[in-house]
DNA sequence: TTAATAGCCCTG
DNA sequence: AGGGCTATTAAC
């Protein structure tokens, strides 16, 4: 006997479920329901069962439909999603929905799209190939086919059949003569799941661990399967992915053990997938990210979920995918800020990660050769295990040296200093490449009047328009909005406006007058629009069509070009003293993973950072490349001024049409913060540094503790508390907890 | 969040 | 009275 009501869980903002009269079909915890909610059908995943219900029993409505035939969600992942929801503040059923494939969260039926084998049944055996008419061309083609595949595996019919790509080669018009065999009944279409393809066995000879790598694959393996987090802290060229790939081989020996690798986002998934798959081909990997198309990205959704993909690598996404017999995790790159969703549910995929690695009992591993200083600290603390990779894997390849250029000592030609000019200069002559960092694309960060000061604003942000010079436009780099490029100044007439700063493209444009022989190329967003911009652009670089490249930190992340061996750093200063207590952190981080960019292979190579403080302590840990000794102080700093890791942080973030509805928001939440906030330092509403965005304006209220629980309490009756607030209709809020952005 | 509806001002 | 707008409310 099946209990009468049914609680389940909606993609809607209400923190609670909603039950339904089970109906005729018996329903399971973790199963994919169609229900009516409202007026219109919902998706929603069913949570329990009891034989009761506290909404009135005369309204309850009853579940539409059931989806019988699909896998469904296990409990550890619900557990999992359960406990984010809480810990972040988020209600339970979008967070549930918001893990799922797009194509899961839609009303419409199963719709995988579904691969089939095609085979000939008995009575197809029987028919043979004349009773088919003679000019029914495509139908004999494909029948004939059939029957020798058939032929093939002799009497065990449940091996036989050709993919619906085999019987496309045969024929484009295959569909609908498939048809007409299906329709006299002489077909049998097992479905099978596609996208699984091994790829043939390695020939590589696995490199040589070195000590370093060794001693690292030897103590996480030594806790193998119990929940261990380990910090594997190695530099660009150390060999950590080698490292990984060492614990999978291991973790998966055994069926049927899975392994989830998280990396931070799109770009460079498409190579360590490459490496992976050439690598460890035995292991069946699949690959989650946001480029891929939603089927691809059920299919292999599904291919983790039924254990047949025994590799997950994916972007922070991918943290929650159901994965039965996970035995190891590893997350790249973690100290990224990429692995935080920034809208929704704010969660942080590594920690998330590092949660769900502890239910698993099984070890995880945080690679970088920067650490967020939270996870630096835990491994000096000894809560993580830390493992470092001291010397450079590729022996030839020493580290970078890095200088820094006093840009008060040397009058600058367009932003460019005449030491990094003639480091450049060299490089061409060598006919090696350069690559010239800045943050900032577009022409110039500002249009300015020479005469009134007047500087052209973006009229939904507080900021400034971007100058894009080539297509005669100002665009605001936040919001979107875009306009001619004015003529006249509108606040004094003056016709003489100035671009101001320097961006991308005005750097292109400096560099192909001063080095007019040098073959350049830009790579920021605007010059990579294009789906295969980016791939082509590495290729070009990689084909030596390129002798200088201008790009933002797209270019900072991960490829190796072997011959690059100057990387000059321009306009980095406003990042040493921006209110953001993690700006160093970030900028350092940022600097040693460019510095990593030059001189990877046989020729050494050399950073030139234009600075206005070349004293500064980050530049001074920089050019010793020293992470630990900068982490140290920074982490020392961190303790006097009371922030994490020594303190925790939850930030409440508003925006609304009028600043008016957010501050009385806001007023209300401190208040009730300075009330009910036991043991929670809660700080006065302010604005952040973009104070209008999209024409909302924004406020947040800070609020911290020396522990997570007291911060969880009070947060939990605020926003309760919150929920129930008339101005809640008026004004968008959310909980930031752990933020990384102020 | 979505979507219906209640309330309100305006015109005619 | 009815159109068109905003505010309010319920969703199982």
């Amino acid at each position: 006997m099946t209990a009468p009501f049914v609680q389940v869980a909606l993609d809607v903002p209400l923190d609670r479920q909603f039950d339904y009269c089970a109906g005729e079909l018996p329903t399971q915890v973790g199963q994919r329901v169609v229900v009516p909610f409202g007026r219109r059908q919902q998706v929603g995943i069913v949570l329990g069962h009891s034989a009761d219900s506290a909404f009135d029993p005369a309204r309850l409505k009853t579940i539409t439909h059931v989806l019988q035939h699909e896998p469904l969600l296990d409990a550890d992942t619900l557990a999992l999603l359960k406990f984010c929801a809480e810990y972040y503040h988020y209600p339970y059923g979008q967070a549930l929905l918001s893990a799922l494939p797009t194509r899961l969260r839609q009303t419409q039926p199963a719709v995988s799209r579904k691969q089939y084998l095609y085979a000939l049944n008995e009575l197809g055996l029987a028919a043979g190939l004349d009773a088919i008419p003679k000019r029914q061309a495509i139908q004999r083609r494909l029948y004939s086919a059939l029957l020798q595949q058939a032929g093939q595996h002799g009497p065990d019919i449940s091996e036989a059949g050709l993919s619906e790509a085999a019987l496309a080669a045969l024929s484009p018009g295959w569909r609908k003569a498939v048809n007409a065999l299906q329709q006299m009944g002489w077909l049998t279409a097992r479905e099978v799941i596609a996208g699984l393809s091994l790829a043939s066995p390695s020939t590589l000879t696995p490199p040589m661990l070195n000590p370093d790598q060794a001693e690292a694959v030897t103590r996480i393996l030594a806790k193998a399967k119990e929940f261990a987090p380990f910090l594997l802290h190695g530099i660009t060229g150390s060999g950590k992915t080698e490292v990984y790939m060492r614990l999978i081989e291991q973790q998966l020996a055994d069926k049927p053990g899975q392994a989830l690798v998280l990396v931070p986002e799109i770009n460079l998934t498409p190579q360590l997938e490459a490496r992976f798959r050439s690598r460890l081909p035995q292991f069946p990997l699949v690959s989650l990210h946001s480029n891929l198309g939603e089927s691809e990205r059920l299919q292999n959704w599904r291919l983790a979920q039924s254990g047949q993909a025994r590799i997950v690598i994916g972007t922070r996404l991918s943290v929650f995918t159901p994965m039965p017999h996970l035995k190891l995790v590893i997350v790249d790159e973690e100290h990224d800020g990429s692995y935080k969703q920034q809208d929704g549910m704010r969660y942080h995929a590594r920690d998330v990660a590092l949660v769900r690695a502890q239910r698993a009992g099984v070890p995880i591993v945080l690679g970088s050769a920067t650490p967020a200083l939270e996870t630096w600290h835990n491994a000096q603390t000894g809560k993580y295990g830390l493992l470092s990779l001291g010397q450079r894997a590729v022996a030839a390849a020493a580290l970078p040296q890095i200088r820094c250029i006093d840009v008060t000592k040397q009058p600058l030609q367009d932003g460019l200093s005449p030491a990094l000019i003639e480091a450049m200069r060299i490089r061409l002559a060598r006919g090696e490449q350069s690559l010239l960092f800045i943050n900032r694309r577009g022409y110039a960060p500002v249009l300015l009047c020479g005469a009134c000061q007047w500087i052209a604003p973006c009229t939904r942000c507080s900021s400034r328009l971007v100058v894009h010079l080539r297509q005669g436009r100002l665009r605001c780099h936040h919001c979107g909005h875009e306009e001619k490029i004015v003529r006249q100044c509108p606040s004094c007439g003056n016709a003489d406006l100035h671009a101001t700063g320097h961006g991308t493209q005005r750097l292109e444009q400096t560099l192909a007058a001063l080095l007019p022989q040098a073959r350049i190329l830009r790579v920021d967003r605007d010059s990579t629009r294009r789906k295969e911009a980016l791939t082509d652009m590495i290729a070009a670089v990689h084909a030596d069509e390129v002798d200088i490249l201008v790009g933002t930190q797209m270019l900072a992340k991960g490829h190796d070009f072997p011959k690059l061996t100057l990387v000059g750093v321009i306009d980095t200063d406003s990042a040493l003293f921006s209110p953001d207590f993690r700006a160093a952190e970030r900028l350092f981080a940022q600097l040693m993973q460019v510095a990593g960019r030059a001189g990877r292979a046989d020729k050494p190579g050399e950073v030139l950072i234009q600075t206005a403080f070349p004293e500064h302590a980050l530049f001074n840990a920089l050019r010793s490349q020293d992470y630990a000794a900068y982490a140290q102080a920074l982490l020392q700093e961190r303790a006097i001024t009371q922030f994490p890791p020594y303190q925790y942080l939850a930030l409440l973030k508003a925006e609304a049409n009028e600043f008016a509805l957010v501050s009385g928001l806001l007023r209300y939440a401190a208040d009730w913060a300075h009330a009910h906030g036991t043991d929670v330092l809660s700080y006065e509403p302010v604005r952040p540094q973009m104070e209008r965005l999209k024409g909302m304006e924004r406020g947040q209220l800070l609020m911290q503790a020396d522990s997570r629980a007291p911060l969880q309490r009070l947060l939990r009756t605020l926003v309760a508390a919150l929920r129930e607030h008339p101005l809640n209709a008026k004004v968008r809020w959310a909980v930031d907890v752990d933020p990384l952005e102020f």
